[in-house]
DNA sequence: CGCTCTTTTGACGGTTGTCAAACACCGTGG
DNA sequence: CCACGGTGTTTGACAACCGTCAAAAGAGCG
């Protein structure tokens, strides 16, 4: 087990922006406090928790980098997401109490353990927690549709357009480079994401290259051209 | 402007079971009513949201059926569901006060107006009320998942046999056949859902009824063989 | 240093999209 | 009541995009 006991508190967190209400009173910050019982250390590679286990938490990633993804007795593998210091992870666990996805460490990682009953009573006293929490799974709910919409609509070099300018706004949004992101993940897991083969994938990457959009050496990627890039997400098929 | 004031009860409604928490007490079931404030009627054809709109209310649908979708600037648009008696609609709306889809009537339809503020006090004071609309908003996040693994895993015949499948399971729990549905919407509308054109869908639907698996008289469906439907979709291209 | 996993690239085929035409259905208005 | 127009649906022919299969090269790890 990759669990330990250290005592936390979300009002010193570096992260707090981005996984807690802002705008907290110190009262309401010290409430707060007692939301992350512990946190864990999850190795690259490992679960989080997967499909079937007991609900029992919420988790803010702290550090690393995970996917998450359901599959089916057949086969089917679907990567549903992929998630980043600051985001939450485990509402799928709600409705049924038990997860209904696997979530994997892409990278050796570190969450913070959020039990949900805890969560239900500090939200009935803390308006601002409350609302967040709809907030989180509501913001949860509007970027599936966006993924909708791109594995609805959107041909592969679009598709992938979306993903690396989505990737790098959020690790911006992190103090990363808006032009230089390393993929944590591989071929097939974006393929699966994207609702695409890895072999595609790959081209794709292969003719951005070509057209000087971006710079791939395996996993690293630089963007020289982020408006070529984003007018390939505008422009559908005609070109008037 | 359809919108009315007639004073309605949760406590009397026999969509109560859908929409509401179960096991409610006489007194938590009073404090349930405040929730609806009105009804609202929507007509055919006409939205009861817009994407920018500004957010206050979620809603119950009494009658009537609805799709939501996005739409972008070029010209693309995508529906991200449809959705039927019993149902929630708006939890887009949260994260930014403002909705994100538009929901559009299918059908006469009519609504229970639950003003979302209203639902926030009383979920702080009803912890089955509050545990609910966690679950609602759960249900929705799993829901897209699975979307996501149809658009990006399956190929036109599943896609269509896991939506049939889904719509007549939907409506027997709402008491009507298990075999024999009516679609509300367009072959565009269920191409647009399902990632396909809507000649593809055309294609698929007559495909369906060649090799005995459903009959189609334009958007009357009759289920012959849910068997076999179920099959197309467990069933991944190899045969072994 | 060798093994495995990942990635790249090529050739080919299949599924689905595109364009087009004809038909069916529905509501409207004569 | 019927004619009519518009919308929605079906079907065909063809093409494009992406998937499949295969092979080889590269990177990472013990």
């Amino acid at each position: 087990m990759t669990s330990n006991s250290i005592k936390v508190a979300c009002s010193n967190c570096n992260l707090r922006e981005l996984c807690m209400p802002v705008g907290l009173s110190a009262e309401q910050m010290e409430r707060i406090d007692e939301i992350v019982a512990t946190r864990r250390k999850i190795k690259r590679g490992s679960a989080l928790f997967r499909n079937g286990e007991t609900f029992t938490s919420l988790y803010a990633i702290r550090t690393g980098f995970f996917k998450t993804s359901i599959a089916t007795e057949d086969g089917r593998d679907q990567v549903t997401g992929f998630q980043m210091a600051g985001e939450i992870i485990g509402l799928d666990g709600i409705v049924n109490d038990r997860h209904s996805c696997d979530a994997i460490a892409l990278e050796d990682a570190e969450v913070c353990v959020m039990p949900y009953s805890t969560l239900e009573d500090l939200s009935r006293e803390v308006t601002a927690l409350q609302h967040h929490v709809h907030k989180v799974m509501s913001r949860e709910i509007v970027r599936e549709h966006g993924v909708m919409l791109l594995l609805g609509s959107m041909r592969a070099e679009e598709r992938l357009a979306a993903f690396l300018l989505n990737l790098v706004q959020r690790l911006h949004a992190r103090g990363f480079s808006q032009h230089e992101l390393i993929l944590r993940m591989t071929r097939e897991e974006i393929g699966s994401y994207l609702g695409l083969k890895l072999e595609t994938v790959s081209r794709t990457f292969s003719k951005f290259a070509e057209e000087n959009i971006i710079e791939v050496k395996q996993r690293h990627v630089r963007i020289l051209d982020t408006d070529k890039l984003q007018g390939l997400i505008n422009t559908q098929a005609c070109s008037a």
